[in-house]
DNA sequence: AATCACGTTGCTCCT
DNA sequence: CAGGAGCAACGTGAT
C-alpha cells in the first residue's frame, strides 16, 4: 500500500486542504501533529489555547473518518522519520506556511527526509496570489492601493477542494501522545474561562461563522465594522489563523454572495479588501522579513521610545483612565479578541500617547489574541505607529475620547467592560474626569480610587509625539516642545 | 525623462 | 456651526 504521512501545521481542516486531498486519493494516511519547540514564532497564550481546542476538533473529525490524528512532541524530522518507519509510510505530505522562517526550514527538512529514502510532497500555502510574481516596477509593492489594484481584478478562486470522501488508516498504527497532557488548557489560574464561553474553535464553526456573516452582516459591513457597541465584523480571524478555513474559501463565498445581492457590492468590496490586507501583510513579510524586528522605514529605527513599566502595565491591564482604552484592553484579556477599530485606538495610545514601542504592544497582542498572526500583527502595529508601509502619516493620532464617542456613542462597550463607571450618563462616559463632581458622586465614582484618573493628558501627549516623530520623520526643524 | 496625483481607518485650529 | 488648511514628504504608476 502507498501510505502517506500528512503533517498538519496551520491547516487544521479537512476541506480545501490540498495536502490531505491529494494524499487521501493515493492511499492510506497517517495524520500527524508535531509540537516542535525548536521552531520560532510558535503559538503562545490565548492563541495556543485556541490551537488546543482546534486540534481537539480536528482530531474528532479525523477519528470519525477512521484515521485518528497522532500527536507528538520533539524534533520534526525525527518524529516524521520515526512514524514513517512504524507505519510503513513512504511519503511525507504537507502544506507550506508563509512565515519567513518556514521556507528555509522546509527546504532543509525536505532534504533530510529525502536522504532517508522518503518521498516528499508539498503544496502551496493559503495565499490568494503568488508573492514572487506580484511585482511593481521597482520591486515589491509597498503601498496597499497599488497591490490591491493589481490583485483585486484577478481574484476568482476556483471551487475549493472538498473534504476527502474516504480516509484509510495505515496498515500499522503508531502510538500518539495525549493532547490534554500538554497542559495547553489553562486551569490555575484559568484565564480562558470567558474564551470558552465566547468561542467554539474548529472547522465546522468556521463555516457557520462565515455563513452567518455573509447572510446577516455583510450587507452593513462598511457601516458597522467599526462599531464598538455591537459585532458588525466577521470574527473569522482566529479560524483563519488556525487554518480551519482558508482565505480562498472566504473569497469564493463572498464573491458568490455579492453576485447574488448586487446591492451589497460596496460592503463586499470592503470586506474583500480586508482579506487583501491580510494577503498584503504576508506578502510584505516574505519580501521584507526584517520588519518583524525593525521599522519598515529605517529613519525611525532610532526613535526614542520610553521605558515606562508602570504605564505599560496600566495599558495592559485596562487602567489608563481612558474608558475606551480600558474597555478594549479588558475585553482583549477576557475573550482574546478585539475588533480592528479597538486595535487601532489602543495601539495608537500605546505608541503615540505613552510613547512605548510598538514592539511591546505587538508582544502583548501576541500573548493575548486568539487570532494572533505574525504578519498581520507586525504590519499593523508598524502601520499604526507610523513606521510601516503606506506612508501612514505619523501625525494621525487617535483621540481616545472622540473615537469612543464616535463608535460607541451610548457607552455600551464601556459599561460592559468597566462596570465601575456604568452609572455615568452617556455625555461623560468617555471622559469621566470632566464630569461634574455631584454626578460622579451619584454614580459612586471616586477618580483615582474606584477608577483611575487619566495617566496622561492626551492633548499634551499628542504635542510631544508630534515633536518627537517630526524630528525623525520630517525635516528635522520642528520646535522642541519638551523641556 | 520629468512631472504629477494619490495614498484604509485623524485631529485641531482657523475662518 | 461647517469647511478647509495644516500636519511631511515618498513610492508608485500614469502621463
Amino acid at each position: 500500500m502507498n501510505t502517506s504521512i500528512v503533517w498538519f501545521r496551520k491547516d487544521l481542516r479537512l476541506k480545501d486542504n490540498p495536502a490531505l486531498f491529494h494524499s487521501a486519493r493515493s492511499g492510506p494516511i497517517l495524520p500527524v501533529y508535531i509540537w516542535d519547540e525548536t521552531l520560532p514564532e510558535q503559538e503562545e497564550g490565548a492563541s495556543r489555547w485556541w490551537l488546543h481546542e482546534s486540534l481537539l476538533s480536528l482530531a474528532r473529525s479525523l477519528s470519525s473518518t477512521g484515521s485518528p490524528l497522532v500527536f507528538a512532541r520533539g524534533s520534526t524530522k525525527e518524529v516524521l522519520v520515526h512514524f514513517a518507519k512504524r507505519s510503513n509510510a513512504q511519503k511525507i505530505v504537507w502544506n507550506e506556511l508563509t512565515e519567513p522562517w518556514a521556507k528555509t526550514f522546509d527546504l532543509s527538512l525536505k532534504k533530510e527526509l529525502l536522504s532517508t529514502g522518503l518521498k516528499v510532497e508539498t503544496y502551496p500555502p493559503d495565499l490568494l496570489s503568488d508573492p514572487e510574481s506580484m511585482m511593481g516596477k521597482n520591486g515589491p509593492y509597498r503601498v496597499f492601493g497599488q497591490f490591491w489594484k493589481r490583485l483585486r481584478p484577478a481574484l476568482d478562486p476556483s471551487a475549493p477542494f472538498p473534504a476527502p470522501e474516504r480516509i484509510f488508516p495505515p496498515e500499522f498504527s503508531v502510538i500518539s501522545e495525549y493532547l490534554p497532557e500538554w497542559g495547553w488548557n489553562p486551569s490555575r489560574p484559568d484565564w480562558a474561562k470567558e474564551m470558552r464561553e465566547k468561542w467554539i474553535p474548529g472547522e465546522e464553526q468556521a463555516h457557520m461563522t462565515l455563513n452567518t456573516f455573509l447572510d446577516e452582516r455583510l450587507q452593513s459591513y462598511e457601516k458597522n465594522r467599526d462599531r464598538l457597541d455591537h459585532e458588525g465584523y466577521s470574527m473569522l480571524s482566529p479560524f483563519l489563523h488556525a487554518g480551519e478555513i482558508t482565505s480562498r474559501q472566504i473569497v469564493r463565498a463572498t464573491l458568490d454572495k455579492m453576485h447574488e445581492h448586487p446591492g451589497w457590492q460596496n460592503d463586499g468590496e470592503k470586506f474583500l479588501s480586508e482579506l487583501g490586507w491580510r494577503e498584503f501583510s504576508r506578502y510584505l513579510l516574505i519580501h521584507f522579513p526584517k520588519m518583524i524586528s525593525e521599522p519598515f522605514q529605517p529613519k525611525f529605527s532610532s526613535f526614542p521610545w520610553k521605558d515606562n513599566p508602570e504605564a505599560l502595565l496600566a495599558w495592559k491591564s485596562g487602567k489608563t483612565g481612558y474608558p475606551v482604552i480600558d474597555a478594549t484592553m479588558r475585553q482583549l484579556w477576557a475573550i482574546g479578541y478585539i475588533p480592528n477599530r479597538s486595535r487601532m485606538i489602543s495601539a495608537s495610545f500605546l505608541t503615540k500617547d505613552l510613547l512605548i514601542s510598538w514592539k511591546e504592544g505587538a508582544r502583548w497582542f501576541r500573548e493575548t489574541l486568539v487570532d494572533h498572526d505574525l504578519a498581520n500583527n507586525t504590519v499593523s502595529w508598524q502601520w499604526v505607529s507610523g513606521m510601516g508601509v503606506d506612508a501612514a502619516p505619523y501625525f494621525r493620532i487617535y483621540n481616545p475620547v472622540l473615537q469612543g464617542e464616535r463608535y460607541d456613542p451610548e457607552g455600551i462597550a464601556i459599561r460592559k467592560w468597566i462596570p465601575e463607571i456604568k452609572g455615568l450618563p452617556n455625555q461623560w462616559i468617555h471622559r469621566p474626569w470632566e464630569a461634574p463632581e455631584p454626578l460622579l458622586k451619584r454614580a459612586g465614582i471616586i477618580l483615582g480610587k474606584t477608577y483611575p484618573a487619566p495617566i496622561v493628558d492626551h492633548s499634551y501627549a499628542r504635542q510631544e509625539a508630534l515633536a518627537l516623530f517630526g524630528a525623525l520623520g520630517g525635516k528635522g526643524q520642528k520646535p522642541e516642545l519638551m523641556a
